[in-house]
DNA sequence: GTCATAACCGTACAATGTGTTTCTTATGGA
DNA sequence: TCCATAAGAAACACATTGTACGGTTATGAC
């Protein structure tokens, strides 16, 4: 990718974040972004077709970092020891989580945190899914994975407001309070 | 209320109703609420501010239908084997929101789910807190009652995307996979 | 039934925002 | 050095919003 490009998206990204801490998504408007990044109106629209697709693409770059390749490798390498040990894997993920907040507190803020909560899920079912084979047959198998994924997704949201506690800390909350 | 308030109410709400099944919330522009409920422009605006604004009324009315005068009495008036009912609360408001699910659905169906979501959430912290008064100290109390509050919430709106369950069925769900 | 009130309608308005286009300038990579 | 390509500036048509205003019609109290 050309330094050049490179650069735009970072501004954007930048004056995004920036302007999130202040106003509210739907308050933002695109020319608002563009005079914080402080480039050209067509500049802003060769690289994101709308504001809802930087967000989007905010939050996919987040979720590549939280959801990582070394997570994948790690977990699928030793698979032995892997199905017990889906608390490394939460605690890995809180771990990853940590390292984006500042970008995620500010998304969260407002509207805009539903959507990161929308993509973050579609992340969460696949981590999930795995884990429900034995699953209480009480109730029905997509009630449990839905019951996870949310339960899951909102702790990391009331997390992002609680900055007192840690990766660990969270993490046992998580798992008191779900049936796993 | 004038009949005439009550009647043009009345057309907006459903006329709002019709285009969320058909289009999302945010395509959805005050024009055309207007003419798909067939009333004048300044007549809208005589009756709400905004689209949010319409939105969070429509809330409300469902909310003041759901979690009703009968509802609060009954709990109240019979405190000493209320503790132990929650359960029943609970189905009771199952059945509430049974009632108004074709509106909630329509809500449900887009953007203006999240608001939707989060004013539910509003009426559940009040109902929830009162439960808490034995709460396990290995984790937060507002931890818990966030997660309460979240998992209810979610446990309803899958519940409006799954018709093929009761009250009874949605309720068991609930306090198979809490924590109570 | 009369009549004042108030809710309605329709149109026009300024203001704001959006997404596109065109053309010129600057910059990175071969 | 060269040139493809990204950035920038300005103007465009278009849609939407919220307000204002004058005229019309229905309601409910008497």
């Amino acid at each position: 990718m050309d330094r050049r490009q490179k650069k735009t998206r970072k501004a954007v990204f930048e004056a995004f974040t920036s302007l999130l801490e202040v106003k509210s998504y739907s308050n933002i408007s695109v020319q608002e972004i563009i005079d914080a990044a402080n480039i050209g109106r067509s500049t802003f629209y060769a690289h994101f077709e709308t504001k809802d697709e930087l967000l989007r693409a905010m939050c996919t770059e987040i979720f590549e970092h939280v959801f990582s390749d070394d997570l994948h490798e790690e977990s699928t390498h030793d698979f032995s020891s892997r199905k017990k040990d889906i608390v490394g894997e939460i605690t890995h993920i809180l771990y990853h989580l940590n390292d984006s907040r500042p970008y995620i507190k500010s998304i969260l803020s407002c509207e805009s945190g539903e959507m990161f909560m929308r993509y973050f899920k579609e992340y969460l079912v696949q981590l999930f899914s795995g884990e429900l084979v034995k699953h209480n047959s009480d109730v029905p198998r997509e009630y449990m994975l839905n019951h996870m994924v949310c339960d899951f997704a909102e702790t990391v949201r009331w997390w992002m407001k609680h900055e007192q506690y840690s990766a660990e800390d969270v993490s046992r909350f998580f798992f008191a309070s779900t049936p796993f």
